[in-house]
DNA sequence: TACATATAATAGCAATACTATCATAAACAT
DNA sequence: ATGTTTATGATAGTATTGCTATTATATGTA
């Protein structure tokens, strides 16, 4: 059993749904397969209405500028990834597995979930590692805010963070250390591959080094009841 | 007694370097301002050159572009963070008092140095948690690495992750503890002031949910002996 | 005095980030 | 079947960005 997953972004993130057309669905596809080839700076319009033969006016009539592209197809990811979590969840009961699970999940494993797209979700997944931060660190992101462009990662931040204070409920920092998750993740993936001076994280490691390995290390000796003693003396 | 500090920076972040001349400290003070006002994507050399009243070919012969300039300063501002380290811990022997400092000097309180510069280190600072990570994450960062461009981080990194692991010898993750708290520390001064629904962090609290808070249990809970057992457990 | 060096002044060029206009073709309503 | 809306393509144009080149001038050095 395979379904085509329909995910609602908010309106604000594009000025037509690029879901609703094919031109729209192929600008979204192929923007993701240039952005992961050339990067973001490089990226352009009309690159992009090159490369699908057609032209960079169409582009505009379905996204505002570039940085309304990104923050679609980042919103996009993390609804798929909201969407993931909800499938590998559901089911589980105890909250340190549903965390264990959470983590494994946004470390990058690609298991089988029944659920097929229009676009490439490996190249949106390194856009996410090396883009994804650019999308809010700019001098417009109250503005931004104001929108709602970012509610996506904010409720799936608050989501887990619940998951978080089941397993502690006294724990200070639920959501810090959630955004810290999401954040550590991507820039330890990031690391591993370009910096890896900065990181005992090894992606083809099989043993304790692994990215899991250091997330889970990190979340669960956080939430421990020990925890809250040791980081108490300033 | 005040002194004015002479950071050395790698000669391959300018073409001539700066220090040397009167014209060469205006780009990079007044480059300070110009970023911490408009941010980096809509900083040009143009209006650098226009604010000093200068051309912008002259600003070319300091700086290959305006990456490299990012570059130039997070490494000074990494430079200055390690001399403000070394001397507020270097008579400190208890390990674990040094990465509360270090934490402390990380989170932002700007102390009493005997240092002059020639910079606005406060607008250097909020530069350096809105635009850091994008000196790195780029295309380029293989190539910019192989150059050196990052090791004043990558330095001040492993000094930290040797006094992580006074704390615990057998900790696994030193450099990625240190590291996720540089970015931690960044992340979440800019998650209070902007995404404020991403962190319990309150800049102007006295109380419990201060960054200096979060950091330091975020690192001595990794670092206690107990958290060894349980993030074990996948 | 001759010479090197730094900067200013100016120009120019290719690429980027848009915006506007008009023609055409498909879709849809009457 | 006909008129009308709608989406796209084709084309043009503008201001800004990112960068290079050329020349003139001022300042200090041998």
């Amino acid at each position: 059993m395979s379904a085509t997953i329909r995910i609602e972004l908010n309106g604000k993130l594009f000025l037509r749904d690029p879901e609703q057309t094919e031109l729209g669905r192929t600008i979204v596809r192929e923007s993701i397969r240039l952005i992961d080839e050339l990067g973001f700076e490089h990226f352009t319009f009309k690159k992009l209405a090159q490369h699908i033969t057609s032209t960079e006016a169409s582009v505009y009539r379905y996204f505002e500028n570039k940085h309304k592209l990104l923050l679609y197809l980042v919103s996009w990811y993390w609804n798929w990834l909201d969407y993931r979590i909800s499938y590998h969840t559901h089911h589980v009961a105890d909250a340190a597995e549903k965390l264990r699970t959470f983590i494994r999940i946004l470390a990058g494993s690609h298991g089988s979930e029944p659920l097929e797209a229009n676009v490439d979700v490996q190249a949106l997944g390194r856009i996410v590692v090396l883009e994804a931060s650019k999308a809010y660190l700019t001098k417009e992101v109250d503005t931004d805010n104001k929108a709602g462009l970012f509610q996506d990662y904010k409720n799936l931040c608050h989501k887990i963070s619940l998951v978080v204070l089941e397993i502690n409920p006294v724990y200070p920092f639920p959501h810090a250390l959630v955004s810290t998750l999401f954040e550590a993740a991507r820039k330890h993936l990031f690391f591993a591959q370009h910096l890896p001076s900065l990181t005992e994280v090894r992606l083809e490691s099989t043993g304790e080094n692994t990215l899991v390995g250091f997330l889970n290390h990190l979340a669960f000796s956080s939430l421990s009841k020990e925890a809250s003693t040791v980081g108490a003396s300033l």
